[in-house]
DNA sequence: CTGAAAGCGCTTACAG
DNA sequence: CTGAAAGCGCTTACAG
């Protein structure tokens, strides 16, 4: 039958408390006793409860501190659901939370939420960071501080942390070109690619594996002009509109970022015949809407809800339990939706 | 700060074991002070901690019984692996289990199955159900009986259960009509449908989606075949075969269901020079291969170890905590997967 | 380094 | 119909 510490401690003729304390590895146990303790229970079959370890950390109350790059930008908006659902359920086991947004991916107010919320006393964070030295820093010093750190959506490079959770962007393009070369259906196709900025990694790596997987396997396919918007509509609007006077011979238009309303507008406004193909990223409420109307064609997806939820999660299990996640990179889905597949 | 059971026992100047039975409906309190509690316990706020109710029911222990038709279906891997995820968590929360595999949906064999997991006093059944009048009648005993019932991957009808996790088939059939239309380019098209039988539900409603679609946005598209294989290889490879013979100007495959292995058999022998498009459902191994290899295009995916999952988890979380999910058919997503998002 | 004991919040068998 | 109390399994402050 079930195998508590009650067992253990009996089969060991220790107490429970040693028993909890070598299994534990936390320290005031004589070496020898905590080998022995620990090969027992293994001998055991012991697993501990969940539920009881739980209940008894409830006295020493932790707070999961969140900040998300969010403001404004509407993908966000599942990543923020699937946060609040996460963080409800941690409620649950009496895990508290302070939730701060900040406009664009800007370090400096990055950093100065980081300080406000290690203030707080928080006992871990879930991030979608700058990838920039001074955030890495930071996020190394929180580490050293035995407050462990999930990074959500996008990831920071050279810093060792809990977790990341959020798609592989280079994948992500891979498949975009996939999708372009399904459609061409061996025909030739005259492409564009908007994307928000080289500089954002994230960015950059989309573009990288659309460009190699074009090359590579559909050569029926030239890629006729990259451009970036900035992820402002505005912009985006007079860049396409630019663009498809100046390119006649566009069959295809890929947006790999935002600025997808702005660029919709302007192939409407100049369609005189010819149907574009609009292939776009993510799902928010604009793309949903060309989708429906077929305007857009195909999107891809990273699922942002799960982004959101899983990063909280993972924290909440390792601040509740002390278990880490098997890869610190969980990979969340790529997939291909359509007006059917919402 | 938190509101335990205890304070709402204070404030309404009653015991702790009172307030419980009023907020959990339990039978035996004076209805007017159960109002008032209930009252009370909403006015401060108060939240059930899971923890403790868990730690508290562990000396009442229940099992779930799972039954899947999956012996021999590799499709089935997954859920099995969400199946068991679920159900170790599960065990960590005290909730025991017992599973039961049984080869094809044999409605004899399930119902002797059902009878088995009573005679062991299960609490509640995760259950790939046949959709047949009598194992409906013996699910409608089991949900009389207060065992709750979660049917996975396909549904019975008729028949209020606690939840149905699995994808919408006509769904999935529009998924594939739509990316054989974006496939076509708008060129002429020949396709073959392959499924299983159309008297299993789930295939029935997916060739229904596909050919309505088709029809409805796709008139460059013509159906020239609907062939069951009975979802098996031999037959499968035999079929596919005389029909390559005797369409030539096929373009298109489709295997809704499965003998897969034995159709891409028989289009690669015959293939002389025409380059054939299949695109399959689901993920086994086989379409994995031939995934990687570019033998097929496509494949569209329903989520199945979210299927198994999600399935245990409703089941525990009702059993444990008594929550129902919000929607008692939980739908999981229908993607298009390409080589590249696997 | 080790043990005895209190406590986390909820549930239910038992007594009244 | 209601209350007092034991107990679920683990953790840690306290005493030794």
């Amino acid at each position: 039958m079930k195998v508590t510490i009650r067992e253990v401690a009996e089969a060991a003729n220790v107490s429970r408390g040693t028993v909890d304390r070598a299994l534990n590895h936390r320290p005031g146990v004589n070496p020898q006793v905590a080998e022995r303790i620990i090969k027992i229970a293994d001998e055991l079959g012991y697993k501990p409860d969940m539920a009881a370890r739980t209940l008894a950390n409830k006295r020493y109350t932790k707070t999961i501190g969140v900040i998300l790059c969010s403001e404004g930008n509407p993908f966000f908006n599942d990543v923020i659901n699937g946060v609040n659902n996460a963080l409800e359920e941690m409620g649950h086991f009496g895990i508290q939370n302070i939730v701060r947004k900040i406009k664009g991916f800007d370090a400096d107010l990055l950093l100065k939420e980081i300080d406000g919320l290690l203030a707080e006393k928080i006992s871990g964070l879930v991030i979608t960071p700058v990838n920039s030295p001074n955030v890495a820093q930071k996020i190394q010093e929180l580490e050293d501080a035995n407050i462990p750190v999930v990074t959500i959506n996008t990831d920071i490079s050279s810093v060792k942390h809990l977790a990341y959770v959020g798609c592989d962007y280079i994948t992500s393009g891979c498949v975009a070109g996939e999708l372009l070369g399904m459609m061409s259906n061996g025909f030739e196709e005259h492409v564009a690619l908007i994307i928000g900025s080289s500089m954002v990694m994230a960015q950059e790596q989309r573009l990288r594996g659309i460009k190699k997987t074009l090359k590579r396997d559909y050569s029926n396919i030239t890629v006729e002009a990259v451009i970036e918007n900035d992820d402002d509509d505005q912009k985006s609007y007079e860049q396409v509109k630019a663009l498809l006077k100046e390119k006649p011979e566009l069959t295809t238009i890929c947006f790999a970022s935002a600025g997808v309303e702005g660029g919709i507008k302007a192939v409407r406004e100049s369609e005189c015949g010819r149907k574009l193909r609009i292939i776009t990223y993510d799902l928010t409420d604009i793309v949903r809407e060309n989708l429906k109307s077929g305007v857009v064609s195909a999107t891809i997806c990273q699922e942002p809800f799960r982004q959101g939820f899983l990063g909280v999660e993972i924290l909440g299990r390792y601040l509740l339990y002390g278990t880490k996640p098997k890869e610190s990179t969980v990979k969340t889905h790529i997939f291909i939706a359509t007006k059917y597949n919402l």
